[in-house]
DNA sequence: AAGGCGTGGAT
DNA sequence: TATCCAAGCCT
């Protein structure tokens, strides 16, 4: 054993701490979606769903996403844009793309089997240490470490552990832990206990230690140092990009979309034709028209000004300035000209539906 | 190792 | 309003 982890352990009932932690998990977990049964696949998908995203965004969409694809099978044989537009609004649109490459990869070389062993099934696209702790203990019961920020939380405040939960090698500590500490007869209970000790009482602010089943266990409760806990530093906050961008009619009064590059930023979904605006040019209106006849031989009349959308990313934030107006020629490859009804069949990141949406009120006047 | 990658909720 | 996120993974 790991010498640090075996000084952590010293004077720490291990049993007594699964039991307890069971026992209350048993008690009072939510009822949630993916907990009605133990399909792989299922728990696979919120698992998926459930990464840097909370339990309340993610169910409606879990519904929705398992009456569309019930099975390894459907999500293999998808549409990867009707995909994209069931996952529209949640976010890291690379985890869907992952996940089908992964089922893919399931349903021709596993047979159409979520692979139980650690080693076959971490290898899948977007299945990192934790998502193979989740999914192998929960659906197959194996004794796998599922470290998750709850996790971390919860034990960085009952064994004291002051390192960064920001850093790898912090997390690849506390796997070593649960290594030691996880339940061997019910490590489904185990990890999803802690995780769900994390949601409901070992919160980040103002954890209910009154009410946590293993106070008893937790040094950071004895010293009364659980709200210094975790130690997390903090990320410093992206730069802000502006673009001009435009909802464009052309003659027929049809709706000109993008689409976006199939790698990178909110990739492979569809936008509203915009550019960046460079620091320091006088009017992006006549830019914007200037750079679209330049670089693609239209012509283009922004007309008026409807709205400006702020959004905040984790890394950077994006300012559009939002226009309407005309646009006559030629367009490039990657636009699309629809019909106005037909614009909400395509997957939009949320700042450009806050876009279409605002232009929907506008013209409803 | 550290930065890219979304979104909406809580405080 | 500003900040920090919430069941991480990839490069």
């Amino acid at each position: 054993m790991n010498e640090r982890v075996s000084v952590l352990l010293k004077n720490f009932n291990i049993e007594e701490f699964q039991k307890s932690l069971i026992e209350w998990f048993q008690e009072e977990k939510r009822n949630l979606p993916w907990r009605a049964d133990k399909d792989p696949y299922k728990i696979w998908v919120s698992e998926v769903m459930l990464q840097q995203t909370r339990v309340d965004t993610v169910i409606p969409y879990f519904y929705r996403f398992i009456e569309k694809y019930p099975n390894i099978e459907a999500l293999a044989n998808a549409d990867e844009q009707e995909l994209l537009k069931t996952w529209e609004g949640l976010g890291y649109y690379s985890r869907v793309k992952n996940l089908q490459a992964a089922v893919k990869e399931v349903q021709t070389q596993y047979g159409g089997v979520v692979p139980d062993e650690k080693k076959t099934f971490s290898k899948l696209k977007g299945v990192g240490p934790y998502t193979t702790g989740a999914v192998l203990s929960i659906a197959y019961n194996k004794p796998i470490p599922a470290v998750d920020g709850n996790v971390m939380r919860v034990l960085s405040r009952i064994f004291e552990i002051e390192d960064d939960i920001i850093k790898v090698r912090t997390r690849k500590l506390f796997e070593e832990l649960v290594e030691e500490i996880i339940s061997r007869e019910d490590p489904s209970s185990f990890n999803q206990g802690l995780m769900e000790l994390g949601a409901l009482i070992c919160k980040p602010t103002s954890p209910d230690c009154l009410l946590c089943p293993v106070r008893d266990h937790c040094r950071a409760f004895q010293h009364g140092t659980e709200t210094r806990l975790p130690v997390k530093s903090k990320q410093k906050k992206g730069r802000t990009v502006q673009y001009i961008a435009a909802i464009l009619l052309d003659e027929r009064g049809k709706v000109v979309i993008r689409k976006r590059p199939d790698e990178g930023l909110l990739a492979s979904l569809w936008e509203f034709p915009n550019e960046e605006v460079i620091s320091g040019k006088k009017n992006m209106i006549i830019d914007f028209e200037n750079e679209w006849l330049d670089k693609y031989g239209a012509n283009v009349d922004l007309l008026e000004p409807l709205c400006v959308v702020e959004h905040v990313f984790s890394h950077l934030t994006w300012k559009i300035h939002a226009f309407v107006g005309l646009v006559k020629g030629e367009l490039p490859q990657n636009m699309k000209v629809v019909a106005f009804e037909e614009v909400d069949e395509y997957p939009f990141p949320v700042p450009y539906q806050k876009m279409w949406k605002e232009y929907k009120k506008k013209i409803a006047i």
